[in-house]
DNA sequence: AGCACGCCGACT
DNA sequence: GTCGGCGTGCTC
């Protein structure tokens, strides 16, 4: 075995295969798949994966490895294969697929580098360039680039004075500390405690110390405890007692909390039924994917938390997939307060370092359980009991960059290969998943009420409409006015919901109706307030409000649209007596300031917390009594055929704040448009009636779960070519295509220009159709190939949205 | 993605 | 007759 097949990092068609190297002696037996190993490639030094050995290539002269990157694997047989899984599925690069398994911190960085090629080179060289080369100094390509001698080094790097050299890099250093253990045995300790001078007391008490303590301590602690300093270790390490040595440390996210430890709850008969089933499957190894399908409050947690008990003891691991997991602080302490030190936790909020940290407690199978967002489903774990994943019918489950992945699909996947099951929780589930449940595909558990029994919350829906037309022009109705009164007087505290899409402030004419534009995308500027400025959200475009129309000279131009912040602002004025926490991007940016902020409302430091998305999950505080939606129907004027399913999930999701313990809760949704079926349905909390009245559209419409989608989109900055391209591959589509599948385009893309190119795409919806995973594979290979067209093209194979 | 190789226009 | 423009194709 001394030829490894290596995916080298190069993203392109043409190099998205394996390509052969010689390992070198030193690492033959070393060398496995699943490692990382740096290889050259044409003049380069890059990163690679090995996905295989063989003893014999095709390839004539093959080059040798560099060097390994990794002691131990970083992807083991079953994750090597899940690639294979991912790059089929999602036709992506076999690289990216790699790559998204692993922590970003085990992404290389690449350096391109210039120093003296031999030694004589040094005076040979032109004077100009000498003293960057001085004690064999070396130059950062891109620094020489800006100081404009780049061709000046080409040339001495042709005729052989200077090399080129490629680094590549990790990202992220292994934290490192300072420890301290004693070399001899305790009886050579206690002798040469007699032979210290007298003088020497801190000396004696170190010495003692490790008497006391006959192991490795850190060096910080030592001094610290002891008072000392580390010229005392420094001697007694000289007189060959004690050695110092630099031992790796995880950082710890959570180093200075406490989280209180938890025993199970005893569980009411409801969940008793639904638990049953999953803890059969996990005694019988068995796979199956379970619905778990309960209203807000009814208790999924602790069947988690339940099942993944029975995982434990089994000696199995559990992955759980929460939402965005920065955003529910309590999950995680409900988590770690059921097993400790047994979790890892993957979230957005960590540092690369940190990710990377909890991410090598589970290579090294430090801990049972991990909970993370989406990419956690990738958990290095080897013997899987089970798979969570929480508010199943989440978008964000779905990845929307290459590879365009589900967790779900991944979870479903992988738990095949543990052969252990999938459960999938929510109070309302995906139309995909309950249609799936229906049919029996999985195993639907229901849990139709609350613990306790607490009463969902009394929901009101109020007609936005007829507030203007009695008067009331204010963004609250008087009902809702009068509710948060209410709540004031009685100290409860009340929750105020403002969905952002949509939401976000535009400018706008008063007299003409202009509206401020992006110039490179086909989309509305968002006014931030921060900085007096507009911004795009696709490019990143930033400009001064005009203080006249551009188009009819007016000065009546200013923003329109309700931000937190303008909510914010007339909160102040009818109700001047509140304390608000405002929760948006602008004040949780900062590290810790999301959980702050909550912990603050918890405590009662503020009546009414107001915010955006990310305030709908996962609160769970006993003093919310009110749950206002400032406007409901935001999110059902976007062009998706979800849109009715997102609103009924946000707003069924919000209410659900309301009432979770003894008080009982009232929930006021807002609203120009009640006689929606997705809003009057959330009202009355009737997901099932939903289900059958969207259910018959999305039949109608040959919508998911009937037909399944695929999406090409082709970008282009010329208007006309993007349009022909995209009606050659509608074209090819349908001559491959059977009958019964729908092939929809060319049509504008629902963001139809962003950064200047014009974005067109073609809609498939299909029942059955085995070649189509082959024609969509032929369409991006034509276009990958020819990079000269300008055309870009990419394809979800199973897109969310459809953007 | 980089980079080298290679074939045509404006200069010493 | 050479330098350098970026089109084309390759990297084990």
């Amino acid at each position: 075995m001394e030829i490894a097949s290596v995916i080298v990092d190069v993203p392109t068609k043409q190099t998205d295969r394996a390509f052969d190297y010689l390992i070198p002696e030193q690492w033959r037996g070393t060398i496995q798949p699943g490692m990382r190993v740096i290889v050259p490639f044409g003049p380069r030094h890059i990163q690679g994966f090995v996905v295989g050995l063989k003893t014999e290539s095709e390839v004539k002269k093959l080059r040798e490895i560099i060097e390994p990157m990794d002691l131990k694997p970083v992807l083991n047989q079953e994750l090597l294969e899940l690639g294979n899984w991912l790059t089929e599925n999602t036709l992506c690069f076999k690289i990216f697929a790699f790559q998204v398994m692993l922590p970003a911190a085990l992404k290389a960085k690449y350096e391109k580098k210039v120093r003296l090629a031999n030694r004589r080179a040094a005076i040979e060289l032109p004077s100009k360039l000498q003293a960057f080369f001085e004690n064999d100094g070396e130059l950062d390509w891109e620094e020489a680039l800006k100081m404009g001698i780049g061709p000046m080094l080409q040339r001495e790097a042709a005729n052989g004075h200077l090399e080129v050299v490629y680094v590549v890099k990790e990202r992220v250093r292994k934290k490192h500390r300072k420890f301290v253990r004693p070399t001899v045995s305790q009886n050579e300790l206690k002798e040469a405690l007699q032979s210290i001078p007298s003088k020497a007391e801190k000396q004696r008490q170190v010495l003692q110390y490790f008497l006391r303590h006959f192991n490795e301590v850190e060096l910080k602690t030592l001094i610290d405890e002891l008072k000392t300093s580390g010229s005392t270790i420094k001697a007694l390490v000289e007189r060959g007692l004690l050695a110092e040595f630099d031992k790796e440390v995880y950082r710890d996210p959570f180093e200075h909390r406490k989280f209180e430890r938890t025993k199970p709850l005893p569980l009411t008969d409801a969940q008793v039924q639904a638990i049953g089933p999953i803890l059969q499957s996990i005694e019988q190894g068995q796979h199956e994917v379970f619905l778990l399908y309960g209203v807000t409050g009814s208790g999924k947690t602790e069947i988690y938390l339940q099942s993944i008990q029975e995982v434990i003891e089994k000696g199995q691991e559990a992955i759980v997939l929460v939402p965005e997991i920065a955003l529910t602080p309590q999950m995680v302490h409900r988590f770690k307060g059921r097993f400790g030190d047994l979790v890892a936790v993957l979230h957005s909020g960590l540092s690369a370092g940190e990710k990377y940290d909890e991410w090598r407690k589970i290579q090294r199978k430090e801990v049972k359980v991990v909970v993370g967002a989406r990419s956690a489903i990738f958990a290095p774990f080897e013997n899987i009991g089970i798979i969570i994943i929480d508010e199943e019918h989440e978008t964000s489950y779905k990845q929307e960059e290459m590879p365009r992945y589900h967790a779900r699909d991944v979870a479903i996947e992988r738990a095949k290969t543990y052969n252990c099951p999938v459960v999938l929780g929510s109070a309302t589930p995906s139309l995909e998943s309950f249609a799936r449940a229906q049919k029996k595909v999985y195993q639907l558990l229901s849990l139709p009420n609350r613990m306790n029994n607490q009463e969902l919350p009394a929901v009101e829906i109020i007609d936005m409409r007829e507030e203007l037309r009695d008067g009331n022009r204010s963004m609250f109705s008087r009902k809702l006015f009068e509710l948060l009164q209410d709540r004031l007087e009685k100290k409860q505290q009340a929750v105020l919901f403002l969905n952002k899409r949509g939401h976000s402030s535009f400018v706008m004419c008063r007299d003409c109706g202009y509206v401020v534009n992006c110039p490179n995308c086909d989309i509305s500027l968002t006014y931030h307030r921060v900085n007096e400025q507009m911004k795009c959200h696709y490019c990143g475009y930033e400009s001064y409000v005009p203080k006249n129309c551009p188009e009819c000279n007016s000065e009546y131009i200013r923003y329109f649209g309700t931000g937190t912040q303008k909510v914010e602002e007339e909160l102040g004025k009818i109700l001047p007596e509140a304390r608000v926490i405002r929760m948006d991007v602008d004040t949780t940016g900062r590290k810790g300031a999301h959980e702050r902020l909550l912990s603050d409302f918890k405590d009662g430091k503020a009546d009414i917390l107001l915010g955006t998305q990310m305030i709908a999950k996962g609160l769970d505080f006993p003093n919310i009594t009110l749950v206002g939606v400032l406007s409901a129907d935001t999110m059902l004027h976007i062009p998706d055929f979800r849109a009715s399913e997102k609103t009924f999930q946000l707003l069924t999701q919000v209410s659900g704040r309301a009432g979770r313990h003894q008080l009982p809760g009232e929930v006021v949704i807002q609203t120009y448009t009640p006689e929606h079926y997705s809003i009057e349905l959330a009202g009355r909390q009737d997901f099932d009636l939903f289900y059958q009245r969207e259910m018959l559209i999305r039949k109608l419409h040959h919508y998911p779960p009937f037909y399944y989608l695929a999406l090409i989109t082709v970008s282009h900055e010329n208007l006309i070519n993007v349009v022909s391209a995209t009606e050659k591959m509608v074209n090819y589509v349908r001559s491959q295509v059977s009958d019964k599948a729908v092939v929809l385009g060319p049509a504008a893309s629902s963001i139809p220009r962003i950064n200047n190119r014009y974005r067109y795409q073609c809609l498939i919806k299909y029942k059955r159709e085995p070649n189509l995973t082959q024609t969509l594979k032929t369409i991006l290979d034509q276009y990958q190939k020819d990079t000269k067209s300008g055309l870009q093209v990419s394809i979800d194979a199973n897109p969310v949205i459809l953007m």
